[in-house]
DNA sequence: TGTACATCAGTGAACGCGCGTTCACTGATGTAC
DNA sequence: TGTACATCAGTGAACGCGCGTTCACTGATGTAC
């Protein structure tokens, strides 16, 4: 056999991981193949022996997003937080001005949402799993039940509106207005 | 003269109109010149003769989808709401099933935001005119000052984050369950 | 240890197509006489 | 009322370019002997 299978392995995964980053910074309308291949040191023609079509790349880069996602609002120092204190730390560095200056590291949602809106529905299922999961995750940690999963719905349609908004609008000010009238809005909120 | 001043106005207003609902329903980088002209009974060449180039006409059509917007918040059986009144009336515009199903005929934000955010300053100012003139517009039918100002923010935040995340998933079952609960977040909160 | 070989990851030319934009022009219009 | 005219809104061919996708191929690889 030529060449250890993890090797192509590795190369799909190098392919995945600059598409998630390029397709959140420009787009994936704005993201050509043959730009992706090449920001991966590889050709255009190779792209196919790795994906169907551009759009199975699509729903892998999704994945790939809402996996850095999931780790930045539950893993490291967040592990062990639950309510407030949970809600306080997650959604800071959610709405950090960082998280909306580095599209490309963040979020898929407000930097992608559209796009899978108008994608084949086998990209919005997927998407939709991923969006279940985070939910699933962050209803958890506050509270449980039926009222902490309809808590962290609204929490996150929040926390996605101000970061689509606060980048769209192109002015640090406005944008630093609306992220922390959102954070201030929680704050106040009992648990 | 040859024609009359109003004529070429009207044609203006037409190609405004279409391209504002085309740019909502496919995105801006999914609807070419060719197909926005034709749609508006023209040909490609003319377009010239109407904007510098087709960004000038981005600007455009989202002041006409926020001028919809405006319209839809504010006017008619909405004109004399304030507090919570107006809050559920607006909420229950915004969050719609229908509204989710015609981004064409709604909001700008969350259709075009994430295009916005990488379209050039020109078009990003004025986006945040219009986004100003919004939360103006909310703030003062939430009782005005910082305080209205503030509930505004996070109100159409979650509103625009709400109907992103429902038109992504393509499941109407979690749709639903998302603007349902950032309806009843906001049903329960004291003003 | 050295050579012949089969595999297959990746190459790069080519496909038809639609993109945004330019420009020499056509032809419908209201006006002047 | 009828005709000649200037204006300019809109036409459509052409520009170079990048798009997603296909495919005959090349050449690096690990294996067999």
């Amino acid at each position: 056999m030529p060449y250890p299978a993890e090797h192509k392995l590795r190369t799909h995964a190098r392919i995945v991981d600059i598409a998630s980053r390029l397709f959140r910074r420009d787009g994936y309308a704005g993201t050509g193949v043959d730009t992706l291949m090449n920001a991966a040191g590889l050709t255009r023609g190779g792209f196919y022996a790795h994906f169907r079509d551009k759009t199975a790349l699509l729903s892998e880069a999704l994945d790939r997003a809402f996996d850095e996602s999931y780790e930045n609002l539950f893993a490291g120092k967040l592990e062990d937080l639950v309510g407030r204190d949970w809600l306080r730390a997650a959604g800071g560095r959610y709405l950090a001005a960082s998280h909306r200056e580095s599209p490309d590291q963040g979020c898929a949602i407000p930097a992608l949402g559209a796009e899978v809106s108008r994608a084949p529905l086998r990209v919005r299922r997927r998407f939709a799993s991923q969006v279940r999961r985070m939910l699933d995750g962050m209803g958890a940690r506050l509270g449980g039940g039926a009222g902490g999963r309809r808590e962290a719905t609204a929490l996150l349609a929040s926390w996605v509106g101000a970061m689509l908004l606060a980048r769209a609008v192109g002015d640090s000010k406005l944008a630093d207005e609306i992220t922390q009238s959102v954070r201030e809005h929680w704050e106040k909120r009992a648990r």
